[in-house]
DNA sequence: GCAGTGATCATA
DNA sequence: ATGATCACTGCC
């Protein structure tokens, strides 16, 4: 039988930024909607913002109301608006006082971070509340792991005025459909050996 | 290539 | 109170 899909604990975001964006990929970013039905979308593009010394991260400026939540415990999520349309996704990550969280880009269907909120609903009200089922929104543990030679890294998004961290390759990115051949080979028969 | 869009934060 | 900035997107 199939088994309980594994719902990511706060530990497993209590850990450098960049460790936990790679981990990501391949893990499943699960949402329960209004109607209580839970969608499930696997993680292909996250990028890490690693802490106060990384100048592209928003913790880097000082602890600030928006950006308070990085600075508390891993596992809970950072959401903000950004160009004044667009919700950005992070769950924070490492131990608390140092402003660390990984951006989640894309999962599933949507490509872009604007993009995967807008598809999921996911707004302000998810800010600063943990990760988990009782939220409706949480990760589940990748069913297996992607290999390092399908998992790309460069520099971040939109981040050239964070000097030399803008060219830190601290973004992960698995293309989707090389997730679906994962898949396929996991669930398909075994092969008649030889 | 660039306008839209509005919360956020530093400055005053 | 005001102005600059923005971890983006969609349409030109």
């Amino acid at each position: 039988m199939m088994p309980r899909p594994a719902v990511l604990p706060a530990a497993f975001f209590d850990r450098p930024a960049d460790r936990v964006a790679r981990e990501l990929l391949g893990g499943v970013l699960a949402v329960r909607g209004a109607d209580g039905r839970i969608a499930r979308h696997v993680v292909h593009e996250t990028e890490a913002y690693l802490g106060g010394h990384d100048l592209a991260c928003h913790g880097s400026k000082g602890l600030t109301a928006r950006n308070a939540v990085m600075f508390g415990p891993a596992g809970r999520w950072y959401v903000y608006l950004c160009y004044g349309m667009h919700w950005m996704l992070n769950v924070v990550t490492g131990a608390p006082g140092v402003p660390a969280a990984v951006l989640i880009r894309g999962a599933g269907g949507f490509v872009g971070p604007g993009r995967l909120t807008r598809g999921l609903g996911i707004d302000r009200r998810f800010d600063g509340r943990p990760a988990g089922r009782a939220t409706g929104l949480w990760f589940e543990a990748a069913a297996v792991a992607v290999p390092r030679r399908l998992v790309a890294r460069t520099p971040r998004i939109g981040v050239g005025y964070a000097g030399e961290w803008a060219d830190a390759p601290l973004r992960f990115v698995v293309e989707p459909e090389r997730l679906a051949t994962l898949k396929e080979r996991r669930s398909s028969p075994r092969r008649t050996s030889r």
